[in-house]
DNA sequence: GATAACGGCTAAATGGTTTTAGGTGTCCTA
DNA sequence: TAGGACACCTAAAACCATTTAGCCGTTATC
């Protein structure tokens, strides 16, 4: 009836109980009780009680005395993008079965945000970090490479720090999606990348760069502001098709700058790929089931986890070992998913 | 180069390097100093010092004496389904301001992990939860009432527990949907929902039955089993729609129903709205880009983010005062968004 | 002149665990 | 019978902060 808190059960009131001491108690739940010689009996009583009444030690005050917290931050540029966050979803399922806690926290690519949540997991002492860096913060990665705590970028990465990192070959994808769309007839196409000078974005850009220059076709390269102002956004893409009608074919350079861009094109007017051609990087449900289908570049996201989770949790397992363990840089391979917005026969419905 | 870590700076150290007790630093690190009478002159050389080498406390140890982490846990059913990443963006940005930080994790549905989650937050003692609940988890949440933590669940509640709780009149949606769709013409109109009994997808059956019944039409519902074998989802869906040619419209209680729903119908080469009519519970990006627009219940999330972070940022504020914070139950109405998908006129591109 | 009030600070308890360096008692061996 | 070996357990330090009670010297009060 009254507001009393029943409070929580402690070791001590375990050990208590049970008369023996803490040290013995803490060394069985911690599976010690072999090799620090407590009898099964003993191990047994404090085993069933401890089922019997439901005792969790705090993980805080075990993380304080031990220093790890079977936490691994995760930083993202944007969690409700698609592409992070099944990634991210991935990821945390990995954990989740090694015993391992993601926290996850979005940057939006804003350098303070990401400088301050790197600072609260530096407060919380996470274990380990999986970050997919935004430009300038060089200085905290730094600092948390110089504590030893094993992390791993992915998606991008920053030139001249030694990393271990998970990136797409995205000059790859973007190469090959220009040459798709030569070998499909056509030969005016433009490309959509953000103002950012992240390593990813720059080398998407490069592939469509190489592509056409083999060709020895003109570039037609817009790079719009990024903004969460999603009106300035849309009329941006939407004022560049205008201004170039001559364009037969676009690549955008990520998700959400596609979705903005078939909103435009279905502004205009204009049919894909009658009037022009799309292809996106990313790929996404709506890419899937759009009218056309459209071609994507696809990133293998499932692969992506995986290996950011296995590096990390390889380097959390030889902590304090070796003084330098080997980086590690991850180079996967997109996939272009040819749909029918970038080809040029007749778009039929197939089964 | 060594590998030896240089040390995190503590407490310790500040005060002996300026000379001062420990006390004196932590109470003006508090903002402490003026009520504990610390002189501005002491106060002004421990601030800049501090500053100076950029100490900052161990949360861990500060958590553990105080009691409280500032870290609210946010458990979702699937960080990547669009609408719980979204509302989850927004209250960690409300959250980030307040100096609450968030963490996620998905459910995906499955009360074990659920039950997992919930206990993990409690062994890292968050300050307050915010809850999708799933099935079965009555006990969980009882547990931490019963410890008197703030929690809120949102999107859908536990029948016959007495929590803070922020949902959508789903009824209401879908009854206007109904009521659209039957003054646009269409009569044999399907409702395809989950298998589960979650409060929500209740609610959004109810609201199409009643405005069904009101007209004295049949019901064609159908639900499905969630399953994480998307192949088979799609395949249940398109056997029912393929089963149910005499429908002439379809409303589907979530969205990822809605986009299985989407890509049966184009395989089964029926036209929108011609064939059939669309309206999908949720928005989408793919929604309002799909040919044609496809009409939907959208919920309010930036009011449901809101609601759900200022009653628990509310109730963390009178922790420990009076003895019954009266729950709140708030229930937002989400808004009917037409587009040609459920309209009888020709579709037309609008500018 | 004794008492109170106050200003300015600190010692020490506290939070809940892990882990190391022994302490006891029993038995075996030379 | 002294010495070691061993089995079984425990006291206490450590992790790093917050916070309470109180110390000491000065000044105001009656």
């Amino acid at each position: 009836m009254s507001g009393k808190v029943k409070k929580r059960t402690l070791i001590n009131d375990i050990a208590s109980h049970l008369q023996v001491s803490i040290a013995t108690v803490s060394l069985v739940l911690n599976g010690k009780a072999k090799q620090s010689r407590i009898s099964d009996a003993v191990a047994q009583r404090v085993l069933a009680y401890v089922e019997e009444v439901g005792y969790k030690p705090n993980q805080l005050a075990k993380s304080l005395r031990t220093g790890k917290t079977h936490v691994i931050g995760l930083v993202v540029e944007d969690i409700s993008n698609p592409f992070f966050a099944t990634v991210a979803w991935l990821i945390e399922k990995q954990a989740f079965e090694r015993g391992y806690r993601i926290i996850y926290c979005s940057t939006d690519n804003n350098t303070e945000k990401t400088k301050e949540l790197i600072s609260m997991f530096r407060e919380r002492h996470v274990d380990g970090y999986i970050i997919v860096p935004s430009e300038g913060i060089e200085e905290d990665v730094e600092a948390i490479l110089r504590e030893q705590t094993p992390t791993v970028l992915f998606d991008r990465y920053l030139p001249g720090l030694p990393t271990n990192h998970i990136v797409v070959d995205g000059a790859e994808g973007t190469y090959a999606a220009t040459q798709h769309l030569l070998e499909q007839g056509f030969a005016n196409i433009a490309f959509v990348t953000t103002d950012s000078a992240q390593t990813q974005m720059e080398e998407r850009l490069r592939g469509y760069a190489r592509a056409l220059e083999e060709h020895q076709l003109p570039q037609t390269v817009k790079r719009v502001e990024v903004t969460k102002d999603s009106d300035k956004l849309l009329a941006d893409i939407l004022a560049f098709i205008d201004k170039n009608r001559a364009c037969d074919a676009i690549i955008f350079s990520t998700n959400y700058l596609s979705i903005y861009g078939l909103e435009a094109i279905a502004k205009l007017g204009l049919r894909i790929p009658t009037d022009l051609a799309v292809v996106s990087y990313d790929d996404h449900d709506l890419f899937r089931l759009y009218t056309p289908a459209i071609t994507v570049i696809a990133q293998p996201v499932e692969s992506i986890a995986k290996n950011v989770i296995d590096i990390l949790l390889e380097e959390l397992k030889h902590r304090a070992d070796k003084p330098a363990p080997p980086m590690q840089h991850v180079v996967l391979t997109p996939t272009l998913v040819v749909r029918q917005s970038s080809v040029r026969s007749r778009e039929e419905v197939a089964t």
